[in-house]
DNA sequence: ACTCGGTTATTTTTT
DNA sequence: ATAACCGAGT
């Protein structure tokens, strides 16, 4: 097979010997670029043509649904099957595993995935009923708690029980835990937690796995977490047949629990592992690699590689500090402009003397101090940016910040100058106020009793039906008090109504189609007439359920109810870079996390700032430093041409402008690998 | 139950 | 600066 597919992609010697390495645990740690992911795509080429293993044998974990997309496309591309491994995230692997043994952990089959904000909404509700308040101690904070301890496969009995505080984490975990199975339910880390549970008290369904998947490959596994880390040693526990790749000096996740270690111990827990190196960077220039090499050099205790590229020569990366956030944006506008429309004329914000227009006037009057002069050249250039014309490839150019209170000037200043743009996250499609409330009467339809849904609907559109009410409904419902719920029906018909409504759907014929039932839920429900009052926001938010009649279009062939809960399951584990649009020409805005595994030819990584990179809230424990050095080091490594760093001197946070000091990550960076430029 | 005005927290990073 | 939140008045 080397002879044709994998030379149709090019491998190298030391990828080679990965792909081609005989059955049993096998590591790639290998720096950015250098074609890891690559390797792991031949590898399943490999496992298929050359060893006859059957695709559906294998098990292929990516990072991204949309990696896992694009990894089948290009195993397609080259084996030309139908049948194709069984490839996803290890979320997505947990609800498939979840939905054919749900039986065993006391799940009905079309249980529901809730998101953060469902589970902030079921926790609000214990606090609450704990008496703890929730202004002292936020939903959020109890969220991460428990997601921690799933990450670390921890149950409530597993946590300390030192403090007062602790007791009531442990307390509200339970709690929690009860209510979610209560509603047929399961949160993110249940998706994890409850496959390695099955596994460990049912030697037959894990040897079922053990002997399905014959062969399993991890891709980024530096940012695994404890859970993950157990629910692969268990799958491969017979075979070991294990093949991961990763980066330590790209582990950027532990926060959410990814443990570097699993990496680095690796070769203990298999001792057979063959490791393979990969040193030449296929991605980059010299320069940038030099810059990265600089900046990872600060993280103390990674692996020492080696990375050298072919491509010798290339822009010098270009340092910009501008003197406030605005002007960094309209620095990286004016470079998009120059690299898509060439340079245009020089000195642009000029203005003529006959000039009379208000602008013009201001423009040769700069206020007297020092700040308001800032702002007037900011508030002027503004005025003379100019439009791009050139759109073409635009999404080979990136803008990576560390956090999405960013993108706001960044967003602003793309409008101002006619680039098109996407950003990437921050306000999810699926997170919109107008989405979620239509998922949550979808939802009903499953589980008419999803108090969670309940609450986020009854009263939208208004019908009368406020917290007082909700309260009794709840009890009634929990309690299943038959003869309390018709006396709260009597009380207020709008309930019964509501119901009535839920049902009738529900009720609908086995021949309608999920579009049917979308159609009928916006109207028997009110909610299509409530959205569209005649306001341009009401039109804005319509125009985003059409938009959800696309997605759930491609569930129509099915009948409804499977439909419906395919549908959910994969708009509950989309993720932010799931949504992205890889094609039309726009520029990329995201975060430096969601920029993993990603390549552009241009990157500019803005915000290079002490308390934005290094975030502030990572200044504290030097772990913490050492992450946010890594997570600069995947910024400068998504280049493959053109680098930018930039930061602002001042910047506005919270409404009150405050001085900003250079990343110290910048300082690392000897300046004879930059070219400066001096502001205009 | 709703609506308005004042108060408050908000900015890590994500499945 | 802005959105989410809370309490008082309707
Ligand atoms: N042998 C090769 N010859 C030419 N190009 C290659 C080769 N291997 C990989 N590449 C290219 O190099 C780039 C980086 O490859 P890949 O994404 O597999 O690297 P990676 O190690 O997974 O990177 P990262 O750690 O940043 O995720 C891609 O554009 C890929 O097409």
């Amino acid at each position: 097979m080397t002879k044709n597919s994998a030379e149709q992609i090019g491998l190298n010697q030391a990828q080679l010997e990965a792909v081609k390495a005989p059955l049993g645990p096998v590591l790639i740690l290998a720096g950015a670029g250098s074609g890891k992911t690559r390797a792991l795509t031949m590898r399943i080429v490999y496992l298929i043509k050359k060893l006859g293993l059957k695709p559906h044998s294998i098990l292929a974990v990516t990072f991204t649904n949309k990696a896992a997309g694009e990894m089948k496309t290009r195993i397609i591309g080259l084996i030309g099957k139908s049948e194709l491994p069984t490839m996803g995230t290890f979320h997505s692997i947990g609800v498939r595993i979840l939905r054919q043994e749900c039986a065993l952990v006391g799940l009905d089959r079309d249980f529901l995935i809730y998101d953060s904000d469902d589970q902030e909404s079921l926790l609000k509700d214990i606090l609450l009923r704990l008496r703890i308040d929730p202004t002292k101690f936020k939903p959020s904070l109890f969220a991460h708690l428990i997601d921690r301890a799933k990450n670390n496969l921890e149950e409530p009995d597993d946590l300390p029980t030192q403090t007062t505080f602790d007791l009531n984490v442990k307390k509200v975990y339970e709690m929690y835990q009860t209510e979610l199975r209560k509603n047929n339910a399961v949160d993110f880390g249940d998706l994890l937690v409850l496959p390695v549970r099955i596994f460990q008290e049912h030697d037959d369904v894990l040897l079922k796995y053990q002997n399905l998947w014959q062969y399993v490959l991890v891709d980024e596994y530096q940012d695994t977490n404890h859970v993950q880390y157990i629910f692969t040693k268990m799958l491969v526990a017979n075979h070991q047949n294990i093949f991961v790749v990763g980066d330590d000096a790209q582990a950027i996740y532990g926060f959410r629990g990814a443990n570097l270690q699993n990496i680095l111990d690796f070769e203990k827990d298999y001792p057979e592992t063959k490791i393979i190196r990969l040193e030449q960077n296929y991605r980059s220039t010299q320069p940038i690699l030099s810059i990265a090499q600089k900046v990872i050099e600060l993280s103390p205790r990674q692996h020492k590689k080696t990375l050298w590229t072919e491509n010798e020569k290339g822009m010098i990366p270009m340092f910009y500090s501008a003197p406030d956030e605005l002007a960094e944006a309209y620095f990286v506008a004016s470079k998009i402009i120059e690299i898509q429309d060439g340079k245009s004329n020089e000195l642009q914000y000029e203005i003529e003397d006959t000039d009379d227009t208000i602008l013009g006037r201001i423009m040769r009057h700069p206020p007297a101090t020092p700040a308001s002069w800032l702002a007037w050249r900011a508030g002027a250039r503004s005025k003379i940016l100019p439009k791009l014309k050139n759109r073409q490839r635009l999404n080979n150019i990136a803008i990576l910040y560390r956090t999405h209170a960013q993108s706001r000037v960044l967003e602003e200043v793309m409008i101002e100058a006619s680039i098109p743009y996407q950003i990437v996250g921050g306000l999810k499609f699926y997170e919109r106020k107008e989405i979620k409330d239509i998922l949550s009467y979808l939802r009903l339809l499953i589980n008419p009793n999803d108090l969670v849904s309940l609450k986020r609907v009854i009263n939208v559109p208004p019908r009368g039906i406020g917290p007082k009410s909700f309260d009794l409904l709840k009890e009634a419902l929990i309690e299943q008090d038959e003869k309390e719920l018709a006396k709260l029906m009597d009380l207020k018909p709008s309930v019964k109504h509501f119901f009535e409504t839920v049902n009738l759907i529900q009720n609908l014929d086995e021949s309608a189609d999920l579009l049917d039932i979308l159609r009928q839920v916006l109207k028997l429900t009110g909610y299509e007439a409530f959205l569209r009052d005649g306001s341009e926001e009401g039109e804005t938010r319509w125009e985003n359920i059409q938009e959800l009649f696309n997605v759930a279009g491609s569930f129509r062939k099915m009948n409804w109810k499977e439909g419906l809960t395919k549908f959910l399951e994969e708009v509950a584990l989309m993720t932010s870079v799931d949504e992205m649009d890889l094609h039309s020409p726009k520029v990329t805005l995201m975060t430096l996390h969601q920029a993993k595994g990603l390549e552009f030819e241009t990157v500019f990584l803005v915000g290079l700032e002490e308390g934005i990179l290094p975030h502030a809230r990572s200044m504290m424990d030097p772990k913490d430093i050492a992450e946010e050095v890594r997570l600069t080091y995947v910024g400068i490594t998504r280049a493959k041409q053109q680098l930018f760093l930039v930061c602002a001197q001042t910047r506005k946070q919270f409404g009150s402008r405050n001085i900003s000091i250079p990343s110290r990550f910048l300082k690392a960076i000897p300046e004879e690998l930059l070219q400066i430029h001096e502001d205009f």
